[in-house]
DNA sequence: ATATTGACTCCCA
DNA sequence: ATGGGAGCCAATA
Protein backbone atom coordinates (compact mmCIF):
# COMPACT_ATOMS: atom_id res chain seq x y z
CA UNK A 1 0.00 0.00 0.00
CA UNK A 2 2.54 2.57 1.06
CA UNK A 3 4.47 1.88 -2.03
CA UNK A 4 1.49 2.87 -4.03
CA UNK A 5 0.62 5.12 -2.55
CA UNK A 6 4.32 6.99 -2.59
CA UNK A 7 4.15 7.02 -6.40
CA UNK A 8 1.23 9.30 -6.54
CA UNK A 9 2.65 12.18 -7.87
CA UNK A 10 2.44 15.72 -6.40
CA UNK A 11 -0.91 18.08 -6.92
CA UNK A 12 -3.15 14.83 -8.07
CA UNK A 13 -5.25 12.20 -5.89
CA UNK A 14 -6.35 8.41 -6.44
CA UNK A 15 -9.27 6.54 -4.55
CA UNK A 16 -9.19 3.96 -2.17
CA UNK A 17 -10.30 1.63 -4.34
CA UNK A 18 -7.90 2.26 -6.94
CA UNK A 19 -4.89 1.83 -4.70
CA UNK A 20 -6.60 -1.51 -3.38
CA UNK A 21 -6.34 -2.26 -7.42
CA UNK A 22 -3.02 -1.46 -7.91
CA UNK A 23 -1.69 -3.58 -5.01
CA UNK A 24 -3.60 -6.34 -6.62
CA UNK A 25 -6.08 -6.31 -4.10
CA UNK A 26 -9.64 -4.74 -5.49
CA UNK A 27 -11.55 -5.83 -2.19
CA UNK A 28 -9.42 -4.15 0.08
CA UNK A 29 -10.54 -0.77 -0.36
CA UNK A 30 -11.20 -0.39 3.43
CA UNK A 31 -7.84 -1.98 4.46
CA UNK A 32 -6.17 0.58 2.26
CA UNK A 33 -7.81 3.70 5.13
CA UNK A 34 -6.81 1.64 7.50
CA UNK A 35 -3.45 1.57 6.68
CA UNK A 36 -2.85 4.99 5.83
CA UNK A 37 -4.58 6.15 9.11
CA UNK A 38 -1.65 4.52 10.06
CA UNK A 39 0.89 6.22 8.82
CA UNK A 40 -0.93 9.63 8.76
CA UNK A 41 0.65 10.65 12.33
CA UNK A 42 3.92 9.94 11.19
CA UNK A 43 4.33 11.11 7.41
CA UNK A 44 6.42 9.72 5.24
CA UNK A 45 3.75 9.04 2.62
CA UNK A 46 1.52 11.17 1.18
CA UNK A 47 -1.94 9.29 2.38
CA UNK A 48 -3.21 13.04 1.67
CA UNK A 49 -3.57 12.02 -1.72
CA UNK A 50 -6.19 9.23 -1.39
CA UNK A 51 -9.77 10.07 -0.95
CA UNK A 52 -12.86 7.95 -1.81
CA UNK A 53 -13.63 7.06 -5.15
CA UNK A 54 -16.52 10.05 -5.35
CA UNK A 55 -13.96 12.44 -4.59
CA UNK A 56 -15.00 13.09 -1.19
CA UNK A 57 -12.95 12.97 2.07
CA UNK A 58 -13.94 10.63 4.05
CA UNK A 59 -15.49 11.96 7.30
CA UNK A 60 -13.46 10.82 10.49
CA UNK A 61 -12.56 12.13 14.09
CA UNK A 62 -13.65 16.27 13.80
CA UNK A 63 -10.76 18.29 12.53
CA UNK A 64 -9.65 14.95 10.60
CA UNK A 65 -10.72 15.69 7.00
CA UNK A 66 -9.82 19.00 7.52
CA UNK A 67 -6.46 17.69 8.00
CA UNK A 68 -6.39 16.31 4.47
CA UNK A 69 -7.96 18.83 3.52
CA UNK A 70 -5.20 21.27 4.21
CA UNK A 71 -2.00 18.96 3.22
CA UNK A 72 -4.37 18.50 -0.40
CA UNK A 73 -4.01 22.40 -0.40
CA UNK A 74 -0.82 22.70 0.85
CA UNK A 75 0.11 21.21 -2.68
CA UNK A 76 -2.08 23.12 -4.99
CA UNK A 77 -5.05 20.40 -5.16
CA UNK A 78 -8.37 22.71 -4.69
CA UNK A 79 -10.63 21.12 -2.57
CA UNK A 80 -14.34 22.07 -2.76
CA UNK A 81 -16.83 22.58 -0.10
CA UNK A 82 -20.13 20.40 -0.27
CA UNK A 83 -23.48 21.63 1.29
CA UNK A 84 -22.68 19.15 4.23
CA UNK A 85 -19.42 20.64 4.96
CA UNK A 86 -17.72 17.81 3.09
CA UNK A 87 -14.38 17.99 1.24
CA UNK A 88 -14.63 17.28 -2.16
CA UNK A 89 -11.71 17.36 -5.19
CA UNK A 90 -11.92 17.24 -9.10
CA UNK A 91 -10.60 14.00 -10.09
CA UNK A 92 -11.24 15.66 -13.54
CA UNK A 93 -8.82 17.93 -13.06
CA UNK A 94 -6.02 16.11 -11.08
CA UNK A 95 -7.24 12.38 -10.58
CA UNK A 96 -4.73 9.81 -10.67
CA UNK A 97 -5.58 6.80 -11.91
CA UNK A 98 -3.52 4.83 -13.98
CA UNK A 99 -3.86 1.06 -14.86
CA UNK A 100 -2.90 -2.12 -12.72
CA UNK A 101 -0.46 -2.97 -15.42
CA UNK A 102 1.72 0.63 -14.89
CA UNK A 103 2.32 0.01 -11.35
CA UNK A 104 5.25 -1.92 -11.07
CA UNK A 105 4.65 -5.15 -9.12
CA UNK A 106 7.38 -6.04 -6.13
CA UNK A 107 9.78 -3.40 -7.71
CA UNK A 108 13.40 -4.13 -6.57
CA UNK A 109 15.40 -1.26 -4.75
CA UNK A 110 17.65 0.41 -7.11
CA UNK A 111 15.82 0.04 -10.33
CA UNK A 112 13.55 3.24 -11.14
CA UNK A 113 11.63 4.29 -14.20
CA UNK A 114 11.63 7.54 -15.77
CA UNK A 115 9.80 10.31 -17.26
CA UNK A 116 6.40 8.21 -16.16
CA UNK A 117 3.72 10.60 -17.04
CA UNK A 118 0.06 10.00 -16.60
CA UNK A 119 -1.92 12.50 -18.92
CA UNK A 120 -4.88 10.26 -19.03
CA UNK A 121 -7.54 11.70 -16.84
CA UNK A 122 -10.76 9.97 -15.11
CA UNK A 123 -14.26 11.30 -15.73
CA UNK A 124 -13.43 11.35 -18.77
CA UNK A 125 -15.14 8.56 -19.68
C1' DA B 1 -17.18 -19.43 17.21
C1' DT B 2 -20.71 -15.05 16.36
C1' DA B 3 -21.54 -10.14 16.08
C1' DT B 4 -19.93 -5.41 15.26
C1' DT B 5 -17.08 -1.91 13.29
C1' DG B 6 -14.46 0.71 9.76
C1' DA B 7 -10.08 6.68 6.22
C1' DC B 8 -14.85 1.80 0.99
C1' DT B 9 -17.51 0.77 -3.28
C1' DC B 10 -21.17 -0.70 -6.34
C1' DC B 11 -26.10 -1.17 -7.26
C1' DC B 12 -30.85 0.19 -7.27
C1' DA B 13 -34.91 3.31 -6.49
C1' DA C 1 -28.20 14.27 -7.87
C1' DT C 2 -29.66 11.83 -3.45
C1' DG C 3 -30.53 8.20 -0.25
C1' DG C 4 -30.86 3.21 1.33
C1' DG C 5 -28.98 -1.52 1.09
C1' DA C 6 -25.65 -5.19 0.18
C1' DG C 7 -21.01 -6.81 -0.47
C1' DC C 8 -16.50 -6.78 1.01
C1' DC C 9 -12.32 -8.27 4.31
C1' DA C 10 -9.60 -7.83 8.52
C1' DA C 11 -9.50 -6.37 13.30
C1' DT C 12 -11.85 -6.16 17.70
C1' DA C 13 -14.95 -7.44 21.49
Amino acid sequence: VYRVVRMIPEARVTSYGHVAKLIGMPRHARHVGQALKFVSPVAGVPWQRVVQSTGTIARREPGGAERQRRALEAEGVPVRVGRSGEFVVDFSACGWFPDPDEIPHEQEEGERREGEGGAEVAGGG
